[in-house]
DNA sequence: GATAACTACCCACTGCTACCCATAATCTAT
DNA sequence: ATAGATTATGGGTAGCAGTGGGTAGTTATC
């Protein structure tokens, strides 16, 4: 049983083998919808990890993209940082997708990987850049982040 | 008889066993509405204890996430963070929960443990750490309710 | 066209967890 | 008061999840 179709939430540590596969963990395969057919995008993410969309929510994406115009600033530097590296990928027998070399680069990941929920996405982060980044984004934002917890958790 | 579907009153004291688990009181899974299947969401408290939510509840957080957009700095933390040790469990026949080993941890739970009834969803904590953190809000100016008082008719 | 490199697919091992059963204590109804 | 039902806790186990490694078939390179 799942909270929300192709909806994602929990940390999970894995391990990166030599070959560059890491596990979806079971319970985001079982999240993930029939018409994704075990499939997945990966990407850069905007931050210093890799961001793992199932196929129809990046469709809606792209969909939403075309509909933007080409004027916009923040459009055309999505596309271009984001859009650019996406590439399809289907975990295979034992759920592990293959992450290509440049984007373990982009993420500078080593064995150890965490795999975060992100809602309508994953993200996967190398354990010690996630608590650096966490930590700087808690001092500067703090205000704003008690603003939104206001509106949002019960 | 319940007093209101998916409210949860009063204070009990439970047993974490040896493999993570904890009896949910049978009065709250009483109050558990049926569409929630049994399950809840357990996630980081904001004291240093467990918070429970019933699923259905969960999902209109989840909800309101989804709508934060991605591009935006502070959404992304905080996105990150309030769901990022959020996870799904079920109830299993006996009516205990799973605890992940990350949030024991975290709540610094022993053998021991209270499980407290918070209106819309549950907490679960350390009896020696509930009682300092009761100690020190004692302490906090009394104009504080006050301001809650005009809010709040008991 | 021969060889090297790579990728998709397959198999195997280990540890854990979800599920089951057992038992004691407590509650409920007649 | 007593029998039956429910609740709280402990523990065993089959099956699956996570990980490593092998190989055949495909693509790239010279």
């Amino acid at each position: 049983m799942t909270i929300n179709n192709n909806t994602f939430t929990g940390e999970y540590s894995y391990t990166l083998d030599v070959k560059g596969r890491i596990n979806i963990p079971a319970k985001f395969r079982n999240d993930l919808t029939d018409d994704n057919e075990k499939s997945f995008v990966i990407t850069k993410g905007m931050d210093s990890c890799i961001w793992v969309y199932p196929i129809i929510v990046w469709q809606n994406i792209e969909d939403e993209l075309k509909k933007l115009s080409s004027l916009s600033n923040i459009n055309r530097s999505f596309v271009r940082n984001t859009v650019r590296y996406a590439s399809m990928v289907k975990y295979d027998k034992q759920g592990r997708i293959a992450i290509t070399p440049k984007l373990i680069k982009y993420a500078n990941l080593g064995k150890e990987a965490l795999i975060i929920g992100m809602v309508n996405k994953i993200e996967i982060w190398d354990p010690g850049l996630l608590a650096k980044t966490d930590e700087l984004s808690q001092k500067i934002d703090s205000s704003q982040f008690d603003e939104l917890a206001n509106k949002i958790i019960l």
